[in-house]
DNA sequence: GACCATATAGACCGGTCGATCTACTGGTCA
DNA sequence: TGACCAGTAGATCGACCGGTCTATATGGTC
């Protein structure tokens, strides 16, 4: 059996680093992760090799989850892309809202991880994913720069997360999609 | 005497701070500033009190510098609001290209620091500060809705400094830009 | 020359960090 | 039954954390 009825401890570590180190930043300790898993001090060592691999595992599934977020409310607004792309500002809009809403998780590793962290490699790939996931639909809108246009989506996303992050309550995701619908063209 | 020929430990910790924190973060550890500055350790807690008032102090000065660095780079771009306004991009474009640039300080500030730190106030003026700025000059321009054009500027400024940050060597300045240019209006 | 505020140097405090280690537990399977 | 093994529990390690302390040096003012 690969699949298990009950979350091991190498899950319970993921999904506990996953929360702590969004709520209260990646220098949470290792006793707190530990504490809120359940999770017995040896086995992160066996399972991660130590604090970097953790944080590093953290920020590769998150990033798959995220992605699949992406794809996932894009697809549910349909076949056009610029409905589609547009769509994804309205998946933010509630995104930050949330409660819990603390920033951009990946901008906040590279800002607070050490530069020759392992995990850095993991959030520039997400980074590009996301970059040719906006890409290919202006591709598929025939948009004539769609290079630099996707780049300007990207930067109204990260500006959107930053202003959301530093001034809650406000719906920098619904401005930002004004900016959207100008760089998406029509 | 109130000006020094020679800069005392406070001002020697408070530019060691500035760069220290900038580029290896909040979490850099007191020895270190202390050493970088040249400065006994209990002069620290004369001046600011403990790390956080350091920290605190830091940004307050941070934020006063670079607002005058935004107020400067209008100024030298004339008199026309329209101007002044993109020059502000012009001279992001070159802060990001700077090879020390980390990304944006405050925003740094606010995903690493404790939820309950005095230095949140600190930015969250800043940012006021400079969105005041920005409203100020497309009044200037008779904008018909200068608040929420303050506003997505402001999300133009930040989505350009996390790309930057995030993506050495590209320019999101002047993506930014040309963004910033449909926001203003003609 | 005496005095005093300011700064320096550095020992020292309790606490926490990430990491390693031993000893024990419960279940699996030959 | 007994070997095996992943996981648990927790003591312990050295390093470092921010902060307090004493003792000493310096430089300006009466």
């Amino acid at each position: 059996m690969t699949t298990r009825t009950v979350p091991g401890p190498r899950e319970r570590l993921l999904t506990a680093a996953k929360e702590l180190t969004y709520a209260q930043g990646i220098g949470v300790g290792v006793d707190a992760l530990l504490k809120r898993a359940n999770v017995a001090r040896r086995s992160l060592y066996e399972h991660f090799g130590g604090k970097d691999g953790l944080i590093t595992e953290v920020l590769r599934v998150s990033a798959d989850e995220d992605e699949a977020a992406y794809r996932q409310a894009m697809r549910a607004a349909g076949d056009d892309p610029r409905g589609r792309l547009l769509a994804v500002f309205d998946w933010l809009d509630g995104v930050i809202q949330e409660p819990d809403f603390r920033g951009c998780r990946y901008l906040a590793a590279e800002l607070a991880l050490a530069p020759d962290h392992p995990g850095h490699a993991v959030t520039r790939r997400y980074r590009e994913r996301v970059h040719d996931l906006l890409e290919a639909e202006l591709r598929a809108l025939d948009h004539p720069r769609p290079e630099p246009a996707a780049e300007q989506l990207l930067l109204l996303i990260d500006g959107a997360l930053a202003v959301g992050a530093t001034r809650p309550g406000t719906h920098p995701a619904a401005a930002a999609r004004l900016l959207a619908d100008q760089v998406i063209g029509g």
